[in-house]
RNA sequence: GGGCAAUUAGCUCAGUUGGUUAGAGCGCCACCUUUACACGGUGGAUGUCAGGGGUUCGAAUCCCUUAUUGCCCACCA
């Protein structure tokens, strides 16, 4: 293995190919790299043999979700974390850097359901020989009346067993990409271990009366008949009507309110005004007769009513929106619900009903939607005469659940809650505090979590009534009622776990007992799938499990130190995964977090499946290579959106194919001196002591601070920015000072007759090596294929880039001395004006300079003496080159400016006759 | 309505704490087969730094303001 530390760099050189290219690496490395496995994490110890937390850099990487489909996107953001794990790993770190795959939730649900005809029944018991009734969507969709219902355990199972093919994809294309993950650490967010863990971890959030039951209205999505989360809502605008109602008076005298959910009038309790409203105070306290349905509501003020909304008075229902609970918890309103779960009207008619007229009209709605009754009760209105004027068409927003296509309907339910400040503004102020704890990068992002935290109106709603997911490790006694007594839940003890309370039987009783009058039930509502995401650092450090392999473990990883995710889900995965840790392990889950932007196509717009923009990875890869991809990626900012460009993909793939062949040149030249021809072994000592001319020197001095400044930004995770920083210096390497001392590498005679000194030889020769060996470790986290591919040019034998050092500048500092770091700037100025005579006389760089005088000045004068001959060599000066200071006032003192004068050109060669 | 970003060459983007003539690559134009590279090389042209105002000796950079684009949050009578 090389040393960084010991100056001398010495290389095992191996045979080079002829003709070198980029294609066909990615295979060949990415089979070598599993084979020595390259990215395989151990656990490193101390000296007494305990885990070294402080040697290890952990990522809790983002679990794609398996049945969705790969995009660019995903390219984009698992590059950026695989440059920070490719550095880290370069800096001497153990990367934990495992793999998850997201197979928990409702996308999954409906794909298991669809390709196998089967759906969860939470009353069955689980069947060990169940066959699916097909396999694979040629079938035709089954209706869900017509899905075989099996147990959720089965269905489990059936997931794993489809989703396995889904990750064989997402495996494949990471592979393809280069990813360095450790694949022996993988993880399905479904799976018995992080069953474990969410259940583990709600059990303890439980006994510290952090998760809690409470009946009361919330939002409810009527296609998918579940509870959802203020993490899930997605605002959407709307199409609706204002409709002008009119209430009345004893007398008859109508009162207008306005409603865009009229379905809704049976359901009202009473009429709201604000109490500073002027045209309503006189009837706070009166009653008015609701139309149709006669039912007497009073008028009632309340400041949450908005005077220049509507009519300024408001129908306050049961319930239409988020305002009407709070009207009605705040002035104790009659509660009305007249909307079932599956969002239909109510198949009876409800006793607050006793006009007979009004009766009739329910009926007319029972068992619709809202939809149609809305209809209904329109027509209806219009033909009493209480409706005013024709209904008004307007756009709002309303919530959505972020999966579903209806509105969200609002249902008083029991359901399972966790604390995460919503309602204890002592835990949302530590989360805040934890907050400022994060490193967020682009530090920007913090804002949308403070945004987020303090926005948030209540805790968080954790139980689903779905049926496939994590269960809640819970069953209730029976009453001798026959009822569950909610209260008082039965626990399993944590070595039980998982358990699934509709199969498996608490402890004390038998499974006779089940849902009879004195014996117990089982919770049939399962998690969110964020209840379990939000475990994830967990999951993957192996926190609480028994064996001692994953006690070491934890303590090596956790807590971790990067979460790379997406900015959209800051509000749910990475404030969960906080809320989580903070209740749970009193710390930060992760030090850092980067988030990454979006991609954008070429029009600027957003890539989505829904646009069909959708980019394909595997296009560009096999396109362009690896590497190329990777390059696009990484040269974007993160937090910043990118477009996709396959020009920039274009300009990586160049990248790579100059590394290998200026790496090749470099080795080759000093081959051919010792008479180690292609086909042979051969090592190399490149001794920084041996650069000893003026214009090698300042090579080293420029190499020296582009490490620098490359390491300082990959230490602030800005990869882009190191990425910039070497590829320029690496194209003035290429550009400039390979040409100026090709001669003297090569050591032949110059145009006078004189050859170089062995001392100057070896100095270029030198620093090419340590040159090109640099760039190979500098450009390995960005193109890790070519630059594995030249590292083992040049230290055959000696193990991958993956694992060498990242380049320390301290070595070459040392070779540069006191060199001027702008002397190759200036020699390269030189070089370009002499290039510039030739492309303007459009003749062949071939051609002689017979003589000429370079201008320069004071500040360059010593710079460009001292590379004279380079620069004579590289331009083909045949006769006298001056130097001569122009101290002409035109020129900034800070410039590097070089003006050719009195030049004049030879014959151009004869041109070859075109070989075969 | 509150907030966060972005706006620089035809395109994709850099541009540190304000500093004198604003950069790179792609594309474009011209030229060159040169023993690492034609998957190449050399040279060249290209800007009202979104608009307006201000601070300053000096502004792409700081402040105010407007516009456009994207996103987050709030908004359901």
């Amino acid at each position: 293995m090389t040393d960084q530390d010991n100056n001398t760099i010495n290389a095992s050189l191996s045979p080079l190919p002829d003709r070198v290219g980029v294609d066909g690496l990615e295979d060949k490395w990415r089979a070598e790299w599993d084979n020595d496995g390259t990215y395989d994490f151990e656990i490193p110890r101390d000296g007494n043999g305990k885990p070294d937390r402080k040697a290890v850099y952990s990522i809790d990487t983002p679990p794609p979700t398996v049945s969705g489909h790969l995009h660019v996107g995903h390219v984009f953001s698992y590059t950026h974390t695989d440059v920070v794990a490719r550095y880290e790993r370069m800096r001497g770190k153990h990367v934990f850097y495992p793999m998850g795959w997201d197979d928990n939730g409702l996308p999954t649900e409906r794909r298991v359901q669809n390709y196998y005809g089967v759906r969860v029944d939470t009353s069955l018991k689980y069947d060990p020989d169940f066959k699916p009734p097909f396999e694979g969507t040629q079938g035709k969709k089954l209706e869900a009346r017509d899905q075989v219902p099996i147990s959720r355990k089965n269905f489990v199972e059936l997931c794993e067993k489809l989703t396995a093919q889904d990750e064989k994809q997402f495996e494949a294309l990471w592979r393809s990409l280069g990813m360095s993950i450790d694949w022996r650490q993988t993880y399905h967010t479904i799976g018995e271990h992080p069953q474990r863990v969410a259940q583990k971890a709600f059990l303890r959030n439980l006994a510290r009366g952090e998760a809690y039951q409470k009946d009361a209205p919330g939002l409810w999505d009527v296609t998918f008949q579940t509870a959802v989360a203020q993490a899930e809502l997605e605002s959407r605008e709307y199409d609706g009507f204002y409709h002008r109602v009119a209430f009345r008076f004893e007398d008859g005298t109508p009162i207008y309110i306005e409603t865009t959910r009229p379905e809704l009038l049976a359901a009202c309790g009473a009429l709201i005004a604000n109490p500073d409203d002027e045209r309503y105070q006189k009837y706070f306290g009166q009653y008015v007769c609701s139309p149709l349905f006669k039912v007497k509501v009073p008028i009632l003020a309340h400041p949450a009513a908005e005077m220049d909304k509507g009519a300024g008075i408001a129908m306050c229902c049961t319930f239409g929106d988020q305002t009407d609970i709070e009207w009605w918890r705040d002035l104790n309103l009659p509660t009305r619900p007249i909307i079932q779960r599956n969002g239909r009207i109510i198949m009876s008619v409800p006793d607050w009903i006793t006009d007979e007229g009004g009766k009739a009209i329910f009926e007319e709605t029972e068992g619709k939607t809202t939809f149609t009754a809305r209809k209904i009760i329109v027509d209806h209105l219009r033909e009493s005469g209480d409706l005013d004027g024709e209904p008004k068409p307007t756009k709002r927003m309303t919530n959505f659940y972020e999966k579903g296509d209806k509105p969200l309907e609002i249902v008083t339910s029991r359901q399972w809650y966790l604390k995460n400040g919503g309602t204890d503004m002592k835990l949302r102020a530590e989360l805040l505090e934890r907050g400022k704890e994060l490193e967020f990068h682009p530090d920007f992002m913090r804002v949308r979590y403070e945004n987020w935290v303090n926005g948030l109106n209540g805790d968080w709603l954790i139980s689903r009534q779905r049926f496939f997911g994590v269960p809640f490790p819970l069953w209730y006694p029976v009453k001798a009622d026959g009822e569950p007594d909610c209260d008082h839940p039965i626990t399993p003890s944590e070595d039980q776990l998982p358990i699934d309370p509709t199969n498996d039987v608490p402890a004390g009783y038998s499974e006779d007992q089940r849902d009879v009058p004195g014996g117990f039930t089982a919770e049939k509502d399962i998690m969110d799938t964020w209840a379990t995401s939000s475990l994830t650092p967990q999951i993957v450090t192996h926190w609480e499990e028994p064996d001692q392999e994953s006690k070491d473990l934890f303590k090596a990883t956790f807590p971790m130190d990067l979460r790379p995710q997406g900015q959209d889900i800051i509000r749910t995965w990475l404030f969960s995964t906080m809320d989580r840790a903070h209740l749970e392990n009193h710390c930060l889950p992760w030090a850092h977090t980067a988030l990454s932007g979006w991609i954008l196509d070429p029009d600027h717009k957003k890539m989505s499946k829904s646009k069909g923009n959708v980019v394909v990875p595997k296009e560009p890869v096999d396109k362009y290579g690896a590497d190329a991809v990777r390059y696009w990626a990484a040269s974007a900012k993160l937090g910043l959106d990118a477009t996709y460009d396959e020009g920039q993909m274009k300009i990586g793939r160049r990248l790579a194919i100059k590394l290998l062949n200026a790496t090749k040149f470099a080795l080759a030249i000093g081959r051919e001196d010792d008479n180690h021809h292609v086909g042979s072994a051969a090592t190399a000592a490149w001794n920084p002591a041996d650069v000893t001319e003026p214009l090698d020197r300042a090579v080293m001095a420029r190499l020296a601070s582009v490490i620098r400044e490359a390491t300082a930004s990959m230490d602030s995770y800005e990869h882009s920015k190191a990425l910039e920083i070497i590829e320029t210096f690496f194209w003035q390497f290429c550009d400039d000072y390979i040409e100026l001392v090709k001669n003297r590498a090569y050591g032949t005679a110059d145009s006078t007759g004189k050859t170089p000194s062995a001392a100057a030889v070896k100095s270029a020769r030198t620093t090419l090596g340590l040159g090109l060996e640099a760039f190979a470790r500098l450009f390995a986290p960005y193109m890790p294929f070519a630059t594995e591919e030249v590292w083992h040019w040049m230290h055959a034998g000696e193990g991958s880039v993956h694992t060498a050092a990242w380049p320390k500048a301290e070595p070459y500092e040392a070779a540069a001395g006191d060199a001027d770091p702008d002397m190759l700037v200036w020699a390269g100025k030189a070089l370009a004006e002499l290039r510039g005579l030739k492309s303007q006389a459009k003749v062949s760089m071939k051609t002689p300079i017979l003589k000429a005088t370079l201008n320069v000045p004071e500040a360059g004068k010593k710079a460009i003496d001292e590379s004279l001959i380079d620069i004579a060599e590289a331009g083909k000066v045949t006769g006298p080159l001056t130097v001569a200071v122009d101290d002409s006032a035109d020129v900034a003192d800070n410039e590097i400016v070089v003006k050719v004068s009195d030049a004049e050109l030879g014959e151009p060669p004869a041109k070859k006759p075109k070989k075969k």
